[in-house]
DNA sequence: GTCTATACGTCGATAGAC
DNA sequence: GTCTATCGACGTATAGAC
């Protein structure tokens, strides 16, 4: 599909690293090129512009997230089905870079808010946030089961001074999550 | 205190609601500038620096929050009285400018990682989250007293798609902020 | 694939006239 | 208080040698 370099590669961690530390904008390709020991025009060689490379980053992110909709817009309106789906997204949240990239966007959503991946991104979001909705569903529910999502969002962070392993972390926050969730759904 | 003139209030204002929309490094002096019919050089007359004109919106709303960290200390640990603090800091935080700066400041978090005052904004919103904490707390209990607080700040862009006003929105983010809190605070 | 060199724009900030 | 004019630094991005 894409030649498939380590340099690449390096790009996109360093890079992810970079933004959600210092900011997107306040990073520039000088530091990322610095950081990793080549000069600005490499990185061009590597991706076409500074955008390109937070596509890349949201490219596997958005398969994963795709694939959990579709899942849970399979099953059937259980509470089993609502604990299990928010099981699988915080496997996928707690692996990989998948949380490091959410965090980055949340964290700099105003500078990525023209970014076409980025706007995909958050409409997904979103959708994980309604597809267990129903109709008669009032207010009050729909910000229980957004919030059960914000939850294993913020759970990593949120906890950062505990001295939790990230084990741990992940189930506190599942926990809370599930709270949030069955109190945002119908019963059943 | 300081001359207070018409055009350092509308400088206030319009940066803060650029900055909210387009990110802190996205918008430019010239822009601000622009939209309030005058030029750069205007600007610097009123602020020394653009870092001085977030440390300027800073202020009201960090004096705000001493207050309220203060009354509470003061309180007896009740149920009564932890609802009572999450009321007030609602009221604090659904009027005025306040709010909108809490939203700058969660949405531009890494471009102002180094900025004095905002960093002082942190440490007050985490003194929120732990003004009711007490020694054998749990992490899960910590948890959930965080996302009381977290959830007035989302409660007002979570649900900016229903159609319900601000005081309806309060409501229903105070409810949910108050069942967190209690699920995250020992008994009594 | 990575380099040097550079084009070209915009930024924050300042000097000095009015 | 606001202006014009300008500074130096740094940004993204590209051309062309190796």
């Amino acid at each position: 599909m894409r030649e498939h370099t380590d340099t690449r590669d390096r790009i996109q961690e360093i890079a992810l690293k970079l933004f959600t530390e210092q900011g997107y904008e306040a990073t520039s390709l000088r530091e990322i090129a610095e950081e990793l020991g080549v000069t600005k025009a490499a990185l061009y060689y590597h991706f076409k512009t500074k955008e390109d490379i937070v596509a890349s980053l949201a490219e596997d992110q958005q398969a994963a997230m795709e694939r959990l909709i579709e899942w849970a817009r399979e099953q059937p309106r259980t509470r089993e089905v609502r604990h299990e789906f928010l099981r699988r997204y915080a496997d996928n949240l707690y692996s990989g870079r998948n949380h490091a990239f959410l965090r980055f966007m949340e964290r700099n959503q105003t500078a990525l808010r023209t970014h076409p991946k980025v706007e995909k991104m958050r409409r997904l979001v979103a959708a994980l946030m309604e597809v267990f909705g129903e109709e008669g569903d009032t207010t009050a529910q729909r910000l229980r089961r957004s919030m059960a999502i914000f939850s294993l969002h913020a759970g990593l962070f949120l906890l950062n001074e505990e001295k939790i392993d990230d084990a741990e972390r992940k189930a506190l926050a599942l926990e809370l999550a599930r709270e949030l969730m069955d109190a945002g759904s119908g019963p059943g």
